[in-house]
DNA sequence: CCCCAAACCTACACCCTGTAGGTAGATCGA
DNA sequence: TCGATCTACCTACAGGGTGTAGGTTTGGGG
């Protein structure tokens, strides 16, 4: 019987494939053990199970959404810098849905600060060098942009906005002018 | 052996309160069995297995959440309405935070539009009568509404704002703020 | 009073998780 | 080149969830 020579970071790819394929709930240790011509048990070797296995792929996941964030982003500033940040999300949520899922699920303290969130944040922060938001209303500005744009791209996803006229790619402009009168006019 | 005299509906009641309780993943065919005494092949004469069972606890925390946010805006227009159907959608799941991220879960367009969708629609629009979006807006002033407040919530309760100060609770007075401020100053 | 439909049961097949303990392939020192 | 050892992968199994088939009990209508 030949080895596979597994590594965690292949068994990570493999299983991020998997939830953009089939869905992020299909991402299981027996999935992800079949796809690698191996049985379960001996994924076990090197990961500590289905937990450790899904939060991999979110911490990949959110890796991957900050390096894109930060190239579409760069030489940009003000209107063009917010909507290159936002639409380097909403691209990667339609090309990897399962990772884009993935990087919903909550993560503990330890892992959320190790990994790429810092990175997340001071991108959102870099967006509002380019408008006159206070520094003391920084944090909320920052949320802000991010509920407004997880929200839509994950309501996008489910479906929500399939059901009313015009399509939902229709008001993603209007999200990001929104979003930009909105800093252009920050309420003190 | 007493019967127990289950009803569907009963039995998403227990799934909806097992959400709350112990979160959505939880929710399965054999802990709602357990819960009611029961044995898990019994509650498939009742429900179609376990997505029916998810489905109908969705369906409940939309009609919920429709019902307490058009009983909030009673009587209130403009930034009193918005920020009364806000703020019902976040008591609601910070009470039901099982119930509250089953009404994530995508539905099917047949009960999307036979549920409580429309109503929620509908409400949506009722608060920007106390705005001058001019109408063929409407649909991305409501996306917009929903997005943002969606995302406010679901990232509040993932943990995303924990790691920064202020506490979350300080942003969203600022979050109603800025919505009213957007629909006041509606970018045509 | 009996009968029968519904409510609930047992038993089973199948899949996923995770552990225990065994086997075989690679590698390193002599 | 040959063993010793390490480790990658295996089999086997326990436990729990889903869902189906088919049996038994219960209680209300004739």
């Amino acid at each position: 019987m030949p080895r596979a020579g597994l590594t965690p970071d292949q068994l990570v790819v493999v299983a991020a494939a998997l939830a953009d394929r089939d869905g992020l709930d299909q991402v299981t240790v027996s999935a992800v053990a079949r796809q690698v011509g191996v049985k379960p048990a001996s994924v076990y070797a090197h990961l500590d199970g289905a937990d450790d296995l899904l939060r991999r792929v979110t911490q990949l996941a959110l890796r991957e959404m900050a390096e894109r964030a930060a190239d579409a982003m760069a030489g940009r500033s003000g209107r063009d810098a917010l909507e290159a940040w936002a639409t380097a999300f909403r691209t990667y949520a339609f090309a990897h849905p399962g990772r884009y899922a993935a990087s919903h699920r909550p993560l503990g303290r330890q892992d959320a600060l190790a990994g790429a969130g810092p990175r997340h944040t001071s991108l959102s922060v870099a967006i509002l060098r380019g408008y006159d938001v206070p520094e003391r209303d920084h944090v909320h500005a920052v949320r802000l942009l991010g509920a407004t744009i997880h929200g839509f791209l994950d309501l996008e996803a489910a479906g929500s906005f399939d059901h009313s006229a015009p399509p939902a790619a229709d008001s993603w402009p209007r999200t990001i002018d929104a979003l930009d009168a909105l800093l252009r006019g920050w309420p003190s």
